[in-house]
DNA sequence: CGCGAAATCTGTAACGATACAGTAGCGTTG
DNA sequence: CAACGCTACTGTATCGTTACAGATTTCGCG
């Protein structure tokens, strides 16, 4: 036909109604395959005004490339898994942790899978499945422990990824963190400050890395603020609030009986009410409470317990930061971060009632 | 070499220490590829023992097919795909939601891919994009419509999908539900049994499909029990708590006054109890009141606010298996399900203090 | 005028899987 | 015994992309 042009496109006209491909722009730009990618990669040694024509089309017709292509191809899957315990937590962090994340996500090529694992009896297995799969580019992992074999071996292997909360292997990784001891001290602090001396801790369950914070937080704030720590250690965040209720109901009875509780969970915080009600008691007269908080119920239900307001969607904000950054090779201690507590205000009564 | 063997495994010895392939596999049985690649998928044209012998090595040597390379070959992503508000609800639905969904597609070959939009201004936004870049082999969505346009997308486009609410579009698609109306007239009846009269619903925003099924069961419960709706649209549920309560504040401190609550919502009952005590009255006494709850907050906290239990984790589960079901091919009247609501019992008190 | 370098562009092979169109071997049948 | 059919297996092409190793053209410069 055409004896004039070169056959560029290679083999002919790509079969229309499709989603469109390289191969769809090389044959409407009449250049190679290979001269598209490379300028839509902004390569070097193609020239600019090929590259405008290149990307004016692309754009035109809405190219988008192939995943499984380019993973294929490259290995790069453009994917973030967000590995999480199937058990994990009644009061559902993992709502805002997601939606954080994807906030992020939203403006990259990345798409978040969330990679389940059926109780605490294998936290290796989806890491594990994830490395030998090459399933995801990154990784972001939670209730992370002070020695952590999960990060051992994410870091051993080379795979991108962040942890919610620290470590404590002298090993420089991504994270973000609330600085739960800065909440245990001022928590203590507002205690005192209102009069109350015994305290109690409702703490992390022992085996994460925040556990120790909390503690230390709580009896430094105890010794520089003049208080008493009362042990209470039968129970954690972690177990049911039935049995933090039934705990807490007993310790209230007793002759021990602190007047200040500082709860390191907002659904604690609720089976400790229900516990100090249980005995008999009142929240704020005869115990004053300080809680964490993922959200704001607690502050409409019982104003009375001060909160300090943990965001879980900024969290799940520089969690998905970290991980990227640490895919494109930023330093990782480049990406980390703390993120501060402060007390809620008391509840807004609307002013115009 | 070895002139006898056949050239089997085309090339030559796969690179050692990379993850297993067919080629692997070809390679140590002395079968070809794409007899172990119809080996695995059981296909009729080979023998049993050879079946049973690349079974067999497959299964040692822990192969696992490249999602890339199936994906790209046949199209299959293995994705289901949960497409969620970023707005999305203050009180985690997500949460249980996502964990519903990973439970079923745990013992599957499919990953969950969240895929947020932001803003209600473009629902279409996430489907067009799965749709165009054939992202999921299924969708899952939320916030049904009884005309809902990404329904109408999804089936003219013959893609999978299964949604939490059902439709009014004379279409019969795979969907879980909860029996809102149901929910609403035993509502109804129990707030009547206990002597309530005046009584009014904080239902969902009228755009939702659930919207008309609970005002039909509250209107139906009014009649049939022999009640008096009183007017209450100025807020739904997908309102702020603040605008919530500074509304029933107000409609408290009227004339109108209702002594029964209905609230389609765990979050909206709270800014109706904030609402109810900023007009000086009690919960229990001057109103009485019945919500839908995701969680079981509110009864540890308000246990004279009667509740019944929405199990979103078993929605999560209803819905992965429906997609699922739906990408089988079953016909989609046999993916429906309806959840009906219980009333919780109230709290249980500890039996050994 | 010839030659090398620079600037652009290109074809081929490969990633791992599967659809498809065979082929080889063997027993049956007229 | 030729033709046929069946069983069991195989090679090739292909999905969309990119790495790599050219290829072509232009231009400066001796």
């Amino acid at each position: 036909m055409d004896g004039k042009t070169k056959n560029r496109a290679t083999t002919a006209a790509p079969v229309e109604g499709g989603r469109p491909t390289l191969k769809t722009i090389a044959f409407m730009t009449g250049l190679g395959v290979t001269t598209v990618s490379r300028a839509l990669k902004d390569a070097p040694d193609i020239g600019a005004e090929t590259k405008e024509r290149v990307r004016l089309v692309a754009k035109q017709i809405g190219y988008q490339p192939n995943r499984a292509g380019v993973r294929l191809r490259t290995g790069k899957t453009n994917v973030i898994s967000l590995v999480l315990t199937l058990e994990e937590e009644i009061m559902g962090i993992t709502s805002p942790m997601v939606i954080g994340i994807t906030e992020i996500l939203a403006g990259t090529q990345y798409h978040l899978v969330v990679t389940p694992y059926s109780s605490a009896k294998d936290p290796l297995g989806p890491i594990r499945y994830i490395l030998d799969t090459g399933a995801a580019d990154g990784v972001i992992i939670s209730r992370t422990e002070p020695t952590d074999p999960r990060v051992t071996l994410l870091t051993e292997r080379h795979l991108p990824f962040a942890t919610h909360g620290r470590t404590e292997m002298g090993l420089i990784h991504p994270y973000h963190d609330f600085d739960n001891e800065r909440f245990a001290y001022e928590a203590v602090r507002k205690l005192v400050d209102r009069g109350r001396r015994r305290l109690v801790l409702l703490e992390p369950p022992p085996n994460l890395t925040f556990h120790s914070h909390m503690r230390t937080g709580f009896e430094r704030g105890v010794r520089d603020f003049g208080a008493e720590a009362v042990s209470f250690h039968q129970v954690n965040i972690d177990h049911s609030l039935v049995a933090i209720r039934d705990a807490f109901e007993k310790l209230m009875r007793s002759p021990d009986a602190p007047d200040g509780v500082v709860s390191g969970s907002g659904s604690g915080a609720i089976a400790l009410i229900a516990g100090i009600e249980a005995a008999g008691k009142r929240v704020g007269e005869d115990a004053e409470m300080v809680s964490k908080v993922p959200s704001d119920f607690l502050r409409w239900l019982r104003p009375e317990v001060m909160t300090m307001y943990e965001d879980i969607r900024i969290a799940g904000r520089e969690l998905a930061k970290a991980v990227i950054g640490h895919i494109e090779g930023h330093p990782p201690e480049t990406l980390q971060s703390l993120s501060q507590p402060e007390f809620q205000p008391p509840m807004a009564r609307s002013p115009r009632l």
